[in-house]
RNA sequence: GGCCCCAUGGUCAAGCGGCCUAAGACACCGCCCUUUCACGGCGGUAACCCGGGUUCGAAUCCCGGUGGGGUCACCA
């Protein structure tokens, strides 16, 4: 590639950040770095209904916390700013003007309600609304005295007829369309603000964008766009337009399938890392056979020839099994301080941690951190280690502590860590070791009752470090509570 | 419905005319490790949507059907 490769994200700030988005943030992002090219932000912010600026941070926020940086943005700067559309807003109408100096567009008075009923009668009929130009033919009078009576006009590009329009997209091979369907569509509102199609273009072209890599559902906006382009005596960007994510029942992925949003997958504790390497896999794949790769590895192997055309379906197994593979390789100390809020919303602990209960807390993370597929789990997981009562958490524990041998079980064991001067895991280890030699009953009938006695579980960390941690005071009270039970 | 895209196991996917009696991963099942549950290791079940072509040869190319998705705004 001889030109510097510049490729950009455009949200609209109206929402929270959607992983549609931070997939196609992603695949921008990466084609970028592996071309060393430029990768910026901008915000088409044209909705002025919707679009909002608190939403506008959280997309900066979460585009951070997910590792991708942008060289140019509405934050940072740059040379072809603003990267904010309704900061440009009299750049738009320039251009717009230009197109109806030129009679590439027109003003166009119709009202709302006109329009409305040209759709309403349209579906009646069973066919697809096209503007039919109305307003295309009105001469130079008829629009000064419409003017002049004090209307606002919108702004409608003038389609030319019965033209082919071929999209060359990267990922989908030529893809073309009949102008004749599209209908004179509008590229200015009446408040003067411009219409997306439009200000996409002039942005887009503004900002020098090479390639324009961007979800499967724009590609019906790509030829208007090519007209534009055209209309304007801009060069074209190269387009690549990526399959969508689908929810379960293989419909976009949105809100009604739970979790649609990254905040809602950090919020629960998962890592930027896995999120970014699930999402890279997710219609597109390495050349080789591995499946977990760093950012690095991900900048390194990214081609736009590898990209799937076939919609995914977003797997929250597999995210859970990568997001748990992260958390495994993560140091203990990471995830207890992503844990903490989740163990202080559950009420386990307050806010400040002393030295020794965070040391503690450490340990009790090593011991479930295997389990976890996402940090909020650590409070299912941990809850052995804060609860007062200890109840039996179904029948199956419950006959475990009623098994005949139990009781001598319980009061050897107890008899044993009371006299335990070391309190130390291995030391506790070695003396259930000793335990369960004398008491001549096997490992299960010995580990079990006092697993269900301790936790109320079948299942759960290592015996002895479930020991350690809870420490002889609460082994004796838990015991305790038990016994005066079986 | 019009237009556009897509079609390999339940899911993500490799495959780009012979190497395919079709990789790998998740999930599922079994075995091993182990006091339990996980982790880890080993193994297993499971797919080329259908019908026509083209070709010596098709999962791979072409056409049709079917199915799924997207889009049809003075939203982006």
């Amino acid at each position: 590639m001889a030109e510097k490769v510049r490729v950009r994200i455009a949200p609209s700030p109206t929402g929270p950040v959607h992983i549609g988005n931070v997939r196609t943030a992603l695949f921008n992002w990466l084609f970028a770095k592996h071309y060393g090219g430029d990768f910026i932000l901008r915000f088409e912010d044209t909705d002025t209904a919707r679009s909002k600026d608190e939403y506008a941070q959280i997309i900066i926020n979460e585009f951070k916390w997910l590792g991708l940086d942008w060289q140019e943005g509405p934050d940072i700067g740059g040379p072809y700013g603003p990267y904010k559309q309704t900061e440009k807003l009299d750049q738009y109408r320039q251009w717009a003007d230009k197109l109806v100096q030129e009679r590439k567009a027109y003003y166009c008075f119709c009202s709302q309600e006109e329009l409305d009923q040209g759709r309403e009668d349209a579906s009646g009929r069973g066919e697809v609304y096209v503007y039919p130009g109305t307003c295309r033919n009105l001469t130079d009078a008829e629009k000064d005295e419409l003017l002049a009576k004090g209307q606002k006009p919108s702004i409608r590009f003038a389609v030319p007829k019965g033209q082919k329009i071929i999209i060359e997209d990267i990922v989908r091979g030529n893809v073309e369309f009949d102008s004749d369907i599209l209908g004179d569509f509008v590229i200015v509102r009446p408040d003067g603000v411009p219409i997306y199609n439009f200000a996409v273009v002039i942005d887009d072209a503004d900002m020098h964008i090479t390639h324009v890599i961007r979800a499967e559902e724009h590609i019906s906006n790509t030829p208007r766009q090519i007209l534009i382009y055209e209309a304007l005596g801009f060069q074209l960007p190269r387009f690549a337009h990526v399959s969508m994510v689908l929810g379960p029942d293989r419909t976009k992925l949105s809100k009604r399938h739970g979790a649609a949003f990254v905040g809602q997958y950090r919020e629960e504790g998962y890592l930027p890392e896995a999120l970014i390497n699930f999402l890279a896999l997710l219609g597109w794949s390495p050349e080789g056979e591995k499946e977990i790769m760093t950012l690095e590895e991900l900048i390194q192997e990214f081609t736009l020839d590898r990209i799937a055309k076939n919609p995914g379906v977003f797997d929250i197994q597999k995210l859970n099994w990568m997001n748990g593979h992260y958390i495994r390789q993560s140091s203990d100390d990471r995830i207890l301080d992503l844990s903490v809020p989740h163990l202080i919303q559950a009420g386990f602990i307050e806010g400040d941690l002393s030295h020794e209960k965070r040391e503690w807390l450490k340990q009790v993370i090593a011991c479930i951190k295997d389990h976890l597929e996402n940090v909020s789990q650590v409070v299912k997981h941990a809850s052995i280690f804060f609860v007062d009562t200890i109840v039996p958490e179904n029948d199956e524990a419950e006959a475990v502590l009623k098994e005949e041998t139990a009781p001598s079980v319980f009061s050897a064991f107890l008899d044993k860590m009371d006299h335990l001067d070391d309190f130390s895991p291995e030391a506790i280890q070695k003396e259930l070791k000793v335990l369960t030699k004398e008491l001549k009953l096997g490992g299960k009938k010995v580990y079990m009752p006092i697993r269900v006695a301790l936790t109320g579980q079948t299942h759960g960390p290592e015996l002895h470090h479930i020991i350690h941690l809870l420490g002889i005071g609460r082994i004796k009270e838990r015991m305790g509570q038990i016994l005066s039970i079986v």
